[in-house]
DNA sequence: AGACTTTTAAATGTCTGACAAATGATTTCT
DNA sequence: AGAAATCATTTGTCAGACATTTAAAAGTCT
């Protein structure tokens, strides 16, 4: 592992470079301890808080965890699942909202990949997949919910749909286009008819999925992919005409 | 933004916190300048070192940029699909590189969300996606090319098959799907005769994306899964024979 | 007045040295 | 032998300093 003091990027950040490209390539495995602060500081040849914000790079990508103490240090972390979720779900999220990407084709993406989990659903599936998507129809039907409530339940429903599919990769990959939609689909308000048409549809879904029938499941995607569609059509028509009132 | 100076956790990782919290609800916006290091130092009642270990975390993730100089700076950093797609596929590889995941599950969900993307594809490929596609191929029919090159071939094959579908959202998403299985497949090694099955059915797969017909191009990708599948096993198979020699 | 050069101020990047706090290992005492 | 005290190591944090970069401000010459 070595570094080009005269390169133009910061130091921590070729330090980071250099241990992570260490780690991808097998050179550190997973829990070997690396060399202290210190040490690492003499083998760079740089002084410890560069190290320090080396590390702290590395860290804020699950790549190393640190312990303090007497066998303390930093270690190479196996990254799981659920630290990969997390990431996924802000990146995805920030990406929506930070560059302007159409409702239709965040839309589009998620379904399209929903639809690749809904053979897998329906031979796989346990009954708590099944009764998770229940439950979570049967909240969505409650008066009273919030807006922001029902899309939360609603990518619960989802959430179960692409687990249910047991495969964790496909989760993982997954977990950023239904959550990371979430922001865009608050932007939405649902009267008590669009509920019901969404609800049905859910109905619809879940039964397919009981029944094994994967046709009808993807089928049942696509509607709901072309409903909220509609649904937010709608509401950005009707901003847009906010926006320019009669003159 | 406050933090709690009582937490376990380190004054840096509350503050990355805070200040990651701040752009994820939109308190603060892209392209807006934080305060100065040493504003910041003040505000959280810690020391500069410590607000840099924060900012180098938040750099390490794309969130911020710094500049140097007397207009420099941290800014709030919009969030490219480059940069994306580059963190996605240090993540997918390293979780699977980490976790055993096994080969067949990584593969199912790669195919599952490649079909996802053959109808989208068909409809709305460009002809350069196609050209890219048949080039690969080619390259794949070279004599002497190493299994890597093979492999690499292969991964650009199927980007192309992915961005076909015109969606950005969606080839995000799948890069760290289809790039991240390129140290799994690297694995495998390629006899011509294998290597012969594969073109046909990419050639198969370009036939059917060019003649516009989504059922062909889907099917085309589940037999290369099988084929994909029954290699892999094969490799793994007299792997493990060779690790058990005869006592 | 306008164009070029120099100075200056502000910000990040880096270093040194120190102390605090945690934690396992070692030693000491009962 | 077991419990308590001590120790050494390592990360976490701080203070202050200097280097480097950069753009704006000031100055100078034509």
């Amino acid at each position: 592992m070595r570094i080009d003091p005269s390169s133009s990027q910061d130091l921590s950040a070729q330090i980071a470079q250099a241990i992570k490209d260490a780690i991808v390539d097998g050179t550190l495995i997973v829990d070997e301890r690396l060399p202290s602060e210190s040490e690492l500081a003499d083998h760079f040849q740089v002084s410890r808080p560069t190290v320090r914000e080396a590390l702290k790079r590395l860290a804020a990508q699950s790549l190393i965890r640190t312990q303090r103490g007497a066998t303390g240090g930093a270690f190479v972390n196996r990254l799981s699942f659920e630290d990969a979720y997390a990431q996924q779900i802000t990146t995805s999220t920030l990406l929506l909202s930070m560059n302007a990407v159409s409702f239709e084709t965040a839309c589009e993406a998620r379904y399209a990949l929903e639809r690749a989990c809904a053979p897998l659903c329906t031979q796989r599936r346990t009954p708590d997949h099944l009764a998770t998507m229940r439950a979570e129809i049967f909240r969505q039907s409650q008066p009273g919910l919030t807006d922001e409530a029902f899309c939360a339940s609603d990518v619960a429903f989802h959430r179960a749909l692409v687990d249910g599919a047991g495969n964790p990769v496909l989760s993982y990959q997954l977990a950023g286009a239904v959550e990371g939609m979430q922001p865009l689909m608050n932007m939405i308000t649902f009267t008590a008819r669009d509920r019901a048409r969404i609800i049905a549809l859910h109905v619809g879904i879940a039964d397919a999925i009981e029944a094994g029938d994967a046709e009808a499941a993807s089928n049942g995607l696509s509607e709901l992919e072309r409903e909220t569609g509609r649904l937010a059509s709608d509401v950005f028509a009707a901003r847009a005409k906010a926006q320019r009132p009669p003159a």
